[in-house]
DNA sequence: CTGAAAGCGCTTACAG
DNA sequence: CTGAAAGCGCTTACAG
């Protein structure tokens, strides 16, 4: 029984003898052989691995344990692994600086990999130098960078917010207020599609100025203080993430401002948490696994057609109407007293 | 220049040359020479990986997500990958049907495997059989398995729920009701660390009764009905853990049972969300990196030393006092009316 | 349908 | 200090 026999076996290979299969099996049973995936890997220049790198995180969001599970689950699909990485690096190292951990480096380990997390051109284009095929998650790159000649996947955050602003106009706000640290692309790009909803409305866009240092939890509470003093200048607020508006909210609680009677709030992400806030926000849900899916997807593609060309594939956001989100008042109404009776009404 | 007077090079060999090396270097460099882990891994036979395997889970929670940093954290201080996994298995089959992923059944892929996520004993003892090095976790093992034989990891949940009862009795709490569906082992070793904390004090242990086929957010709800029932009856609660607390949070809020003045709450886990919710919760702090760290030693130690006695470990607890509890209220005082007031007053 | 042989890219004694 | 050679466990033409 020669090895070639064996491994046309273990390989489902079409033309072998029937009871020469059933022997085959029969004695890898007895003998408890069973195949070496890296001899078969070396042979077949295939690591049947993939790397999901989560660039310079300590913990892994809620987002990215959901980006990951659709990740794993589409590579499953496929017969691959998915290695589990983080890695932090310097916005600033020169790209010939960067020391890249050994999985990249080196050879035969990964045939390709999803760049999460938060990410500067930089590594990214050491990724692309060292022609290592790659999807980049687009959300959290921050800094120039050309995306002609990569593949990318995002979703979509000008098209949320503005959805998100959008909803809250055709409730009947006009002072509708934004919330986010614009410095960073991704709240740059949330401002830009709340933006673009009010001045539709000729409505003059307005921004919670707050200090972006702290948490954005803390940030959201923070921001509670501007719209405490801003009063009836402001009816409805658009926070550029759920973390925010949950600080938000507490912010308001903290002062008796109600929402959604006395302010309206939205955020973006559509974490499980806000279930468990009185009253559940209303926001943008973003498709968690399926941006997962599709850079695994895009990924598997690259690697069965080297030369097709770059992509940059955005998933679309939806908005989720809960509680949180109201018409605004009368001017001329009393505010109701009762805070229980209030929103059981509104919830109902 | 022979192919192993580079090897030598790369693996950073002390007796080679320096003028050998340097142009050794330089002439990898020019070529874009990387070597191919996949062949070393096969003469050295070893993989560089370990498998993290999450049984029968859809989501990865809070908990397992850190624990999969602490794993892959620890991980890359041997110079280790680790392959994350889902693995979906029914508690009945038997061993020997079992079927097994590539990346386990199979040689060459990873050195040894972290069994986390909810498991049975049926595909603990199918690893055990194979020969593959594991370490277990152990809290969310369900079904009788004797731990002899293997290396488990575990956080104290017992001790854990018998010090957060201690401190309701400390405070002054005698009507301390349990909630946790002490079908599930957890729940049971929760119960069990209550139990011996009441007892102690010569008190009566009572166990609030529910419906556990909902979420546990939503059995926590319906737990909060049972508490307004019973009224004067229950002064405090121990929640299974924080989602189940932040249901009866959000039952007792909604029927304005107020927390901590009317009754006292607290959770188990310390999961981000409980600082978001108000009141913050009291609750027993998990250290869940921690737990992921010890399973990658552990497992580590096991590949170093197969011959090692088994070991069990378990990782302490640790009370977290945040302002969901305090005294109970003298049974002639009149209950405190300003809700917010009366809140500023204890947490500050 | 089956087996002997070459080869994947390394590492590691073994000579020199 | 350096190189030729064997070998890790497979797969895959190539013969038969």
């Amino acid at each position: 029984m020669g090895v070639s026999t064996v491994s046309r076996v273990f390989n489902k290979h079409p033309d072998v003898g029937a009871e020469t299969r059933e022997k085959v099996l029969q004695v890898a049973k007895e003998l408890g052989y069973r195949p070496n995936s890296c001899a078969r890997q070396l042979v077949r220049d295939t690591t049947e691995t993939i790397c999901f790198v989560m660039s310079n995180r300590d913990v892994i969001s809620q987002f990215h344990s959901k980006v990951l599970v659709g990740v794993e689950e589409y590579a499953g699909t496929v017969a691959h692994s998915v290695i589990f990485m983080r890695f932090d690096y310097a916005p600033n190292t020169p790209p010939e600086d960067l020391a890249l951990p050994r999985v990249l480096w080196e050879r035969g380990t990964v045939d390709g990999v999803i760049i999460a997390g938060t990410n500067y051109p930089n590594f990214v284009r050491v990724i692309k130098n060292l022609g290592i095929p790659f999807v980049l998650f687009g959300n959290n790159l921050i800094g120039r960078m050309p995306v002609g000649d990569i593949d990318t996947i995002w979703f979509d955050t000008e098209g949320g917010c503005r959805c998100a602003t959008e909803h809250l106009l055709g409730l009947g706000h006009q002072r509708v207020w934004f919330l986010g640290d614009t410095r960073l692309p991704w709240y740059r790009r949330c401002y830009r599609g709340y933006v673009a909803a009010m001045e539709q409305q000729g409505l003059k866009p307005q921004s919670l100025e707050v200090d972006w240092t702290s948490s954005l939890f803390e940030c959201g509470v923070n921001a509670a203080e501007r719209v405490a003093e801003l009063g009836e200048q402001v009816t409805a607020v658009v926070a550029g993430d759920d973390e925010i508006a949950l600080g938000v909210l507490t912010g308001l609680t903290r002062r008796s401002i109600r929402v959604p009677e006395d302010v309206s709030l939205v955020g973006f992400d559509d974490i499980d948490e806000i279930k468990y806030v009185h009253p559940p926000l209303t926001t943008i849900r973003v498709p968690k696994e399926k941006v997962g899916e599709n850079l695994a997807r895009v990924l598997f593609d690259r690697l069965a057609n080297p030369g097709a060309p770059f992509l940059k594939r955005v998933i679309p956001t939806e908005l989720v109407v809960r509680e949180s989100t109201a018409a605004p008042k009368p001017a001329d109404t009393p505010p109701v007293l009762d805070h229980i009776d209030e929103h059981e009404v509104v919830s109902s």
